[in-house]
This record gives structure tokens, sequence and C-alpha cells, in this order.
DNA sequence: TCCAATCAGTTAATCGATTAACCAGAACAT
DNA sequence: ATGTTCTGGTTAATCGATTAACTGATTGGA
């Protein structure tokens, strides 16, 4: 025999009450309606049946489904989105929700098709994730679902979102170098067009007009932010005549490969030299030596601000959608000596 | 004016019939019973209102939710998470299905809860993944839910699995040193008490036998398969009289260490020593210099697999479980010359 | 011509909860 | 004595689909 799931109505007939009162005693609801040794007696029947509600029964009803949609543009690639999906995880999870996830490949086309199959299935909000902080169009899609973006804003500030701020990690790591005494502080970058880049690269610059020093002496871009672009650029900076005592990198990888023409020319990190990186890629920072002082990217924590604001949305749909910079902790290594 | 989502009954309306036609038109059921126009009056009524079916009053009728549970022991922390979760969420995408995740932390009491909170849901199915390729008994909580591990097995085989051949990849890049005319091949391992451990030195040793080589002599252990225990290792196994011609080692990340050492003794690979290993980690195995020759983990087809072999079971609950052992291609690279 | 089968639908029950509306009895005030 | 207010529930409608059972015309075969 095949012994199907306890439904409320065994919970109630087992307490010998109704389905109304055995609802209203489970979940508290009703106010006084329901004595104190009738709730018991429901509780015990419910614990006594292994009783779990059917959430779908529910959702239909209260037109709540304790689900929310993450949309991501490539929820693999990037060891961020792991980080990213694990704090909205545990922020959802907390206040009993759960996380249905969808991938868009970034294919534009897909997110439509993403988004409808999310509200098919009543979820009660979205997250809409990128891998790279950028700005883009709320797809139209959303309608009047309530809608989180993470790593990226609306280009109208119509919606909710969380970015990191570049702004303070990059006057955070050159905050270091200061400390140290190092003016005259290079900048290697991409000449990808991403949002990243023009914060770091234009916070550079501000703070090196402040020492009075020509920003455009000091910079070198490559076509891509990896290895071989850090290497060559940093080959530039540093065999000229007046070379930077420190470099500020557009990333980790591009760090990897600053290391590498410092070796070559016989430059000692951070003795000749001193490195500075923004993202705290957790296989690349740490482990290179020496070890590297970078501004981490919150993943984590945009995650789990993004759930929030979301939930917040969900009690509150008219309130105003906040745009949040997330702070990005700057994590002292031994890249760093001074002059 | 709110104007809410429109439902099957307006859709009936619109094209003047009742909601069981109208149903049964846009579902192609009913055989017959729905004449050619009707059919197509019904369907232009749901485009014309952008008529989306409420899957939650559906799954509430036929008691399927077309979302799969997926379980995690750990979604974030490994690069190869995502390829996994990538490929279940392709396949299921594919189906009509869409993943609802959940992540344990590893902690073995959450996995009872989350299981739970999947049921609850009314999800389909569960796929219960882990990071590392182990043996585990099927949680009782599962109950009836049709389920399929991922990256393990069950201890009684009462449950659908896949795993990777590790087997086979070991023989395939001990293949690659034969062919390169190696007999004397070290193993560099960890001494950690783990399946993938287990079944790669077997196989080793296996193939060392066949030789008439004696595979103590070419073994070392360190306490953790890191860089730091593959350079110690592979210290140990070179700095012998009648060091071996070629290393395997457990995994990318010692392999790290054994190129270091080598580089500490002044031999050059491949040409004084070729190096094969698994796992074909993406930031490590390509990146190397010279790029190193690994057995590849799956994660993306087994992801793929699991869910293909779930839908399977939803189909024909009492089909036999099936053990799935999927290949891990070789992605042969630089760190193989002949002897 | 008449019964059976086919066609093309409709009616109504159902899935498992939540909740608005109602109700009987006890306590209380006037 | 009688209306009012609590207390502690119950009844029945509802959420938005699917589907079993039924129905009223046609068509077809003998």
């Amino acid at each position: 025999m095949v012994t199907r799931p306890p439904r409320l109505a065994d919970v109630a007939k087992a307490a010998g009450v109704s389905t109304a009162t055995a609802s209203m005693a489970l979940n508290g609801t009703g106010g006084t309606r329901i004595g104190a040794d009738t709730r018991a007696r429901v509780r015990a029947a419910a614990a006594e049946l292994g009783y779990r509600p059917n959430t779908v029964a529910r959702g239909l009803r209260t037109r709540r489904t304790h689900m929310i949609g993450f949309v991501g543009d490539d929820v693999a690639t990037t060891p961020f989105a792991g980080q990213m999906i694990r704090g909205a995880h545990d922020a959802a999870r907390k206040a009993g929700f759960l996380l249905l996830m969808i991938d868009t490949t970034g294919d534009p086309s897909e997110t439509g098709e993403a988004i409808a199959a999310l509200q098919e299935r009543q979820i009660d909000g979205i997250l809409m994730a990128t891998m790279y902080h950028q700005v883009i169009d709320v797809p139209e899609e959303i309608g009047s679902t309530p809608v989180v973006l993470l790593d990226s804003r609306s280009a109208d500030g119509s919606a909710s979102s969380v970015v990191p701020d570049e702004r303070g990690g990059t006057l955070g790591v050159l905050a270091e170098l200061a400390a140290a005494g190092h003016r005259r502080i290079g900048h290697v970058t991409t000449a990808e067009d991403v949002e990243a880049r023009r914060i770091r690269l234009d916070t550079w610059r501000e703070h090196l007009t402040a020492y009075g020093l020509d920003p455009d002496e000091l910079l070198a871009e490559a076509p891509e932010a990896m290895t071989r672009g850090g290497y060559d650029t940093a080959m530039r900076l540093l065999t000229r005549l007046d070379r930077p005592t420190a470099i500020f990198c557009f990333n980790d990888r591009m760090a990897m490969g600053v290391y590498r023409a410092a070796d070559e020319l016989g430059l000692s990190i951070p003795d000749d030299l001193s490195v500075v990186s923004y993202d705290d890629q957790e296989l690349i920072a740490p482990e290179l030596a020496p070890a590297l002082t970078s501004a981490a990217l919150p993943h984590y924590a945009m995650g789990r601000w993004a759930v929030e604001e979301l939930l917040r949305r969900l009690d509150d749909p008219d309130a105003e959608p906040a745009g949040h910079l997330m702070p990005c902790p700057i994590s002292r290594r031994d890249s760093v000596a001074p002059v």
C-alpha cells in the first residue's frame, strides 16, 4: 500500500477539529480564536503524522511561493558567481525562501524566456545577476515582478541594485601605497570598456592629480585583462627612465603578469616595486609570492544584500528603489613596502 | 488599475469555449475532441492575451511541478560545482524543468532539512551532489522521492548515481606515458582517504605490476593534496638514485608542486621528466608551463546525465537504479615526452 | 429506419491549502 | 431579563488549473 503524505485534513481529523482550525493553529494566525489546548492538540497531531504543508496548494491560495528566481548570465564560469549565489542562498534560506536558478549563458534573447519561465512558476521576486559590474536595462518582461539587480545597475535607476564600491576599493588600495610613501603609482588596465575599468581608472587619475602628477604618464593599457596583458603593460611602464615605484593593477590576473615582468627585469616585489590590485581572487592573490594586496569584490555580501532588499520590497512594493554600493574590503598582504 | 495576468478562464471566454476546452486545446490533450478551428481560436486568444499558465495551480492538480531539487554540499567553493550545476541546468531546461537549489554547507544535519524543504515544494525529484567522489548513504528523508546521486555512489546501490570513471581516466594518462616509452612511473598522492585516491592508486599499481615493477618503490604520499604536498613527495621521488622518468599526480594542485620541485632540481619538464595528472582544472592544467596533460573530471556531462536519468525515473519509477561511470577525457598537452 | 459509434464539446469534481463570513454558548453589563 | 461582547470554533468559498464523466448532434452500418 502506498501511503500518501498526510494532508492538513488528516491532521485536523486526528486532532478532532476542522481544517480551518488546524491551519490557524499551525500557522499561528487567527488571533485569539484558537485556544491554547486546541493549538497544542493540533501541533501534536501534526508532529505525530509527520505533517508537511503542501506549499504548492498554499502558494495557489496565498499567491506567495517563497521562491526567488535567480537569473544569472553565467552561473558557472567565474568563481565569483558561486559566492554571489551562496550569499543569496543563505539570506533566502534564513527567511524561508529557496532559489530557483536559471542561466541565460549571456544570451539576451534567453533572458526574456528565463523571466517568463520563472513568472509562470509564480516566484515572489527576481534577482538578476551579471558576472561583471555593468549598466543594463531592466528587461520589460519583468513587468511588475519585484526585482533586484546584482552586480549591475539599471540605466534609469528604476530597479534596486547592488554593485561593488569600486571607488572606495580603489581609494583603499591607493591609500595603502600612499601610507608607504608611494607617489609615482602606475596603473595597468584593460582597454575593454567595462564599468569597473572606468571607475578604477578615474579614481586612480584623481588620486594622482591630487599629487600634481600627470596620470597619462603612468598609464598603460592592454587589449585584455589577462596575465599576458599585465606582462606587456608592466614591461612598458617598468623600462621607462622614471619608472613608477608602485603599480595598481586592474585585476589580479594582470597582476600575475606584472609579477612576471618584474621578475624578468630583476625587480624584487615589494622591495623594488610595490603592487596592489583588485578582485582578490581566491586562487591568485593569496597564492602569489609575495602574496598580493588586493581589494576584494564582495560577492557574498552583495548576494545577501540583494535578497534582503528583495524581501523588503515584497513587504513594501512602493518603496523607492535603492542603489547600494557594497564596500570592497582590502586584503592586506605582502606586496607593499615603503619606498 | 492593476491588471492581473490573464487566467485560463479569460482565454476560454475570449475564444468562446469552456475552460476544459481551452485547457485541452492548449495542451494538445483530449485526443480528437478538439476541432482544428477551435484549437486555432483558443491558441490565438491565448497569444492575444499573452496567457501564461499558472504552474502552481497546474502543479496542485497534476502533482508535477517540473522542478528538480538540487542538493549540494557546497555550491560555491569548488570551480567544479559550477560545471555540474550547469550540466544539470541545461538538461533540465531542455526538458522544461527548473532547478531549485539548496546548499547544505556540508552539514549532514542540514541535509535532512534541505530535503524536507524541497519536498514541501513538491519537487518532482532530487539530485544530490557532492563535491568529491564518495560513497554515501541515501538519507532516509528522501522516502520515495526519485533521486539521483551526483559524484557519489550509494553504499547499497539503492539509488541511481553517476561518478567519474577514475579507472578509465587513470589508464588513459598512463597510456600516454606508456606510448612515450615510460616504465618507471612514480605516483604522488594524498593520504586522505577518498574514493578518488583509492581508485587512481589501485589502477596505477596494477599498471606497474603488469610491467613487473614494484609500485611501492615508486609511491609517495603527502598528508594533503595541495601544492606543498606535491612538492614534498616529488622531492622524495626525484632525489632517489633510480628516479622515475615520469610522474602520475593525484591531481593538478599536486602537479604544481611537482613542477616546482623539478624546477629546483634542475630537471626540465618534459625532457627530463614527464608529468601527467588528474582533474584538468581550468585555472591550473592549461596555465602551467609546460601545459599539463591531465584526465578531466567530466562534471558537466555528469550533471547532464543525472538529470536525464532522473527524468527517466520519473517516467518509470520502478526501473532498476543505474550506476553510471562517466568517461574522463584526456587533455593532451605538453608535459609528456619520449624517454 | 433505428441503434451504435464518433465527434466536439460542456459540467462539475478535484488537487490541498487559506480565510472571510458565520455561529453557538458563556460571561457580562444594564 | 435582555442585549452585547467575547471565546472558540465551523462552514464554505476560493486560488487556477486538469480531467473524469456526461451530453447533444451527426454519421454510419445493418
